[in-house]
RNA sequence: GUCCCCUUCGUCUAGAGGCCUAGGACAUUACCCUUUCACGGUAAGUACGCGGGUUCGAAUCCCGCAGGGGACGCCA
């Protein structure tokens, strides 16, 4: 069998969206796991929305997600003359034609079939035959259409969704070139992937509708047919489709909200395709599990929840000096500041057990580069009179102790038998005044990250 | 409207005629742990869209229906 060669060929007229992601993604793990290649394709011959920003974010999200490619990018817009070829040698021979209908001769024609209940289809009024002897109107400049076969049905076996079959009578003589002579979507495709080799093209099943004529494309033009994979859909929380006003959200939204990359690609792979019960893998798992037998095919609902579990999952493994290095900024945008305080990856390596985001981490490890001072009322609802001379024993103690947590809390402990006070009693006084809040990991750490010098000085507030 | 595709717990899924009184995961709820908040542990509830077949036996095969999605562009 000959090499395996896909690609991702997204569009730059919008974001890249999490389905785009995944089809990128699939795509990619399916030529990695065949030991084959990948490329990528910007497909910007809508030149009216295609734009440099959008092609960046493409980039962007890949470099992020690790998707590697061994090709490209390339440009279709690029390639004009190739399509120019490829569409004269079509127009010589008949296998395409100029058609020099209207845009609002086509729209009537639309209205008209649509009023009787048909499917809107070109009619062929300039195929060469129908348009013997008739006038080129003008002022009009033509676009080409592709002579369709009018009969037979065209089927292939999705490596996806199974044994697919569309009747020609449904199709009709698509545009393939626009009048200034830029090519169609499912013109350029079709050369592109036969032009790069492409042995199995892996995208939306948007796009199911658009193979049956893309094969007739190919097959026009002699070539061998690659096979198709077509993803499902992926779906917004809410069910809906993704779609800009209706919750899309960029990949790099995610970095931005704090989620590691291995936490994304392990969702996106596991959304709409499984290996048994597996639900937590690293990459090369995936890469030695992942075929597109498995993938299922109805859409998937994006699920934010489990992915805030992965992320979780994620991090608790992450290592602590990576992790600092990704908090740091957030900590300061908090209004942390980070010299002269506790080390940052200690501080990680305490509380990143309970967080979800790198934001959770960067809230939890804030009360080590804040101010610390508590609120009034906090601090007089908890350090009452009755603990003071707790407070005291316990100040005296830690001034004389080895600053590590097990003498800390030996520390802590002796003070509460002294004073016959419970845990509760002690611990909520000291953290309001070394830490400035209540809410913190469990007080020796604590105290041992701050410092002994730290929290002799306010410990000795309260006296 | 026409054509194409899809349909198992709230969500992602396992399941390819008997192993299914349908398994796992996230989420939810309860309990446990506990030095607060969490983390963690244990347990529970919840699903084969509907109707017909085929078969000794169907979540699994066939037909119909319903629901959902997609396409029908000089967008991709």
């Amino acid at each position: 069998m000959t090499q395996v060669r896909t690609r991702f060929a997204p569009s730059p007229t919008g974001m890249m969206h999490l389905g785009n992601a995944r089809a990128g993604l699939f795509s990619w793990a399916y030529a990695r796991h065949h030991g084959g290649q990948f490329i990528l394709r910007i497909e910007d011959t809508d030149l009216e929305r295609s734009t440099e920003a959008a092609i960046k974010v493409i980039l962007d999200s890949m470099a992020w997600l690790g998707l590697d490619y061994d090709e490209g990018p390339i440009r279709q817009t690029a390639r004009l003359d190739r399509y120019r070829a490829v569409l004269d040698e079509m127009l010589a021979d008949g296998r395409a034609y100029k058609c020099y209908a209207s845009r609002e001769e086509l729209e009537a024609l639309r209205e008209e079939q649509r009023a009787r209940g048909l499917k809107p289809r070109y009619d062929g009024r300039w195929r060469p035959e129908n348009a013997q002897g008739k006038a080129i109107p003008e002022g009009v400049k033509p676009v080409i259409r592709f002579r369709n076969p009018d009969n037979g049905d065209v089927s292939w076996t999705d490596l996806v969704k199974g044994e697919i079959s569309i009747s020609n009578t449904e199709l009709d003589d698509l545009v393939i070139a626009r009048a200034d002579f830029v090519p169609t979507y499912n013109f350029a495709v079709v050369v592109d992937d036969l032009d790069m080799a492409i042995t199995h093209v892996v995208r939306g099943d948007d796009h199911v509708n658009n193979t049956p004529r893309q094969i007739n494309i190919y097959r026009a033009l002699k070539a061998p047919v690659p096979q198709f994979a077509h993803l499902p859909t992926i779906l917004g929380p809410d069910g809906e489709k993704l779609s800009k006003r209706h919750g899309a959200v960029s990949v790099m939204q995610y970095p931005a909200d704090g989620y590691l990359p291995e936490a994304l690609f392990n969702y996106l792979a596991r959304l709409g395709w499984s290996h048994g019960d597996a639900e937590k893998f690293p990459r090369e798992k995936f890469l030695e599990w992942f075929d597109l037998a498995q993938v299922s095919r109805s859409a998937a609902q994006f699920d934010q929840a489990k992915l805030a579990w992965l992320n979780h999952e994620y991090i608790k493994e992450a290592d602590n000096d990576r992790l600092a290095g990704l908090v740091a900024p957030l900590i300061e945008a908090l209004g942390g500041k980070l010299e002269g305080a506790p080390d940052l990856a200690r501080v990680v390596a305490l509380v990143k057990d309970r967080a979800h985001t790198l934001h959770d981490i960067a809230n939890a490890a804030l009360l080590f580069y804040a101010n610390g001072k508590a609120d009034p009322a906090l601090l007089a609802q908890h350090v009452t009179d009755a603990v003071k001379p707790a407070l005291a024993t316990l100040r005296e103690k830690l001034g004389a102790v080895a600053w590590e947590k097990p003498a800390i809390a030996a520390a802590v402990k002796e003070t509460l038998t002294q004073h016959g006070l419970k845990m509760p009693q002690l611990a909520m006084p000291v953290r309001a005044l070394v830490a400035g809040q209540t809410q913190t990991p469990s007080l020796d750490a604590v105290l041992e990250l701050f410092g002994r010098e730290r929290v002799l000085s306010a410990l000795g507030t309260s006296l």
